[in-house]
DNA sequence: TGGTCATGCGCAAAGGTTTGTGCAAACGTT
DNA sequence: AACGTTTGCACAAACCTTTGCGCATGACCA
């Protein structure tokens, strides 16, 4: 048999479509004795609203998109479970598009957007997007949209980062605390704001402690294994860096093999500090002193704010940055 | 402005929206020449069909679900994101749902997928789960099911795992190989199939081999660091193992925290080899040998499954097993 | 008793698209 | 010239639910 329809029973309550929806969505219009015998029937039947023409009839989807640049193992796992859960609560549902951080597909991503008729937007930025007008369709539309993690500068919708300068500042601050004063630094995709930002803050608070900023000691790579050869090609220089810093979870990875493949022992003959959503970490002996950024909180705080934007609550452009706080373990 | 419809479209042009319609479709009752009119006045006015009508009209959605027990860095994803792109590249989009492993949850989800009208579902069942009746409600609707990972041995469905008993024999054979005989063993959740399965192989290989099985040389742990204190009580015991078996990245990773913390080596004082996906392996030194299971094909197969049942290319439940290697580096 | 008001329900439109059917005009055949 | 076929479009129904409005009915009050 086929679903049943609100008609179907109204039919065989000899009622009105209207009143039995009236009454399935407890309406003050229809009587107790009527709205019972309705939802007694409905539920016999397991009728559950065709949600293809709720959506149609009150002009949204119940919706939320999320744009991402591509699953990766480190930050996006939590991030994701946040923001299920946070969507979830509030009776939305998500729906996933991944960019591969090409620009072209994040395009198409917005338009796909557009077409559901989502009712929100949460962004991680590709890599390729230097710029954010293939957004306007969506803005146009007054589709709330939230920015997070991967993020630019210039944009006018609500967005969450992690203060990126503060917490570098953090992680150098604590190395130079021990008495470091060569230190390499392994930097991501140099596209991103957030790679950007964490670089200018290493140079600042570099000079702020009168410590000399090495060209040669830093570099950029875009997964763990060139961040494993760059961190190799970093330690052959003399004098010897005593310390790392790694701006994320993946290039920390590369660093620690490296350290290893050069039977170098953490802390005693290198030390280490990353920037880590506090998972990876836990993997090493000694386990690897970091800068906490949660990724759960980062999710978390870009849906209800997602959410408050879409509840209209919030009508100003928010940009939150969420602190860090510095975890030690064994590696400095 | 508010977005363009079909009949605005219509009006403009002196023609029935269903004219439109089936110019826009390409539809061969319409002539070239009104096709043509038609769609540079849709592309001028940046016409989009508003799918929540069309989602109405043609009683689709356009969704395919995935409902997850919940995101963790190790298996998930890599699935995502082969998931996503085999879905997106047939017109599809994923909807996530998390169960956080619980059976209501699960139930909940169910509900929620028949209410969208979903056209297909792909799960990876929640540990809670062990029967399927919940799954009724979209068995009956036919809406195609097909199950992954963590699954149920009685299931009418599709489904995709990896053959855990042939898998778990090539490891603990290539342990025996290497002279090992005291083999501990790490194994998950004890009520998925999955850790049964793999439980069952490593007790039937060992018989094979003439290995004593040893009871007190194998435990279960819910995560890493469950893993890690059960790997070190299980180092306590006297003549001590010489090797490891961990059932999955999660608890190769405590493995080698507790092994670390013993300050034993790998692979001269203790060997491990683990069931992998390949990724987390490679972050020790040396790196771990692993058995090489693909979450990314596993992926791949079950959206392909699901869409060929979908399309009713595939009639009969089929299951498939995907096949694993043996990835020897330098654990063993 | 006539008027006001609240209650409980039905009617019909609306939301935008797709599609079966019908119909007129144009064309071709005998 | 009469008939059949094709072409190109219009009409209206259908998908299912929600909601503004209107209309009875009965209660209450003056």
């Amino acid at each position: 048999m086929n679903r049943p329809t609100i008609t179907d029973i109204a039919r065989l309550l000899q009622l009105n479509p209207s009143t039995v929806s009236r009454a399935l969505n407890n309406h003050p219009d229809v009587s107790p004795e009527t709205r019972n015998r309705v939802q007694e029937l409905a539920q016999e039947l397991g009728y559950a609203p065709n949600q293809l023409a709720v959506n149609l009839r009150k002009r949204h989807s119940g919706l939320i998109a999320l744009l991402v640049s591509e699953m990766n193992m480190f930050f996006n796992p939590s991030v994701f479970r946040a923001i299920e859960q946070e969507v979830y609560a509030n009776g939305y549902h998500l729906i996933i598009l991944q960019s591969n951080n090409t620009l072209i597909r994040e395009q198409q991503n917005v338009q796909i957007c557009r077409q559901l008729a989502v009712e929100g937007v949460l962004v991680s930025l590709a890599s390729e997007a230097q710029e954010l007008s293939h957004f306007a369709p969506l803005l146009d539309q007054k589709v709330p949209v939230v920015f997070f993690d991967r993020i630019l500068p210039q944009n006018h919708s609500c967005s969450v980062t992690i203060n990126d300068v503060e917490i570098t500042r953090q992680a150098i601050q604590h190395l130079a605390d021990q008495g470091h004063r060569r230190i390499g630094g392994l930097f991501g995709d140099p596209n991103l704001t957030i790679t950007r930002e964490r670089f200018r803050g290493f140079k600042q608070v570099l000079q702020e402690l009168n410590i000399p900023f090495e060209e040669k000691h830093i570099a950029f790579a875009q997964d763990s294994e060139q961040g494993s050869q760059q961190a190799l090609k970093i330690m052959e220089i003399e004098p010897a860096i005593t310390a790392f810093f790694t701006m994320s979870d993946e290039l920390m990875v590369g660093a620690v093999q490296a350290i290893e493949q050069k039977r170098l022992r953490i802390p005693e003959e290198i030390a280490i500090i990353a920037i880590s959503d506090g998972f990876a970490p836990e993997f090493y002996n000694p386990k690897i002193t970091h800068i906490r950024h949660s990724g759960y909180e980062v999710g978390a705080e870009a849906a209800r704010l997602l959410l408050g934007v879409i509840r209209e609550e919030i009508k100003d452009p928010l940009h939150v940055q969420l602190e860090c706080k510095l975890v030690k373990l064994g590696s400095v």
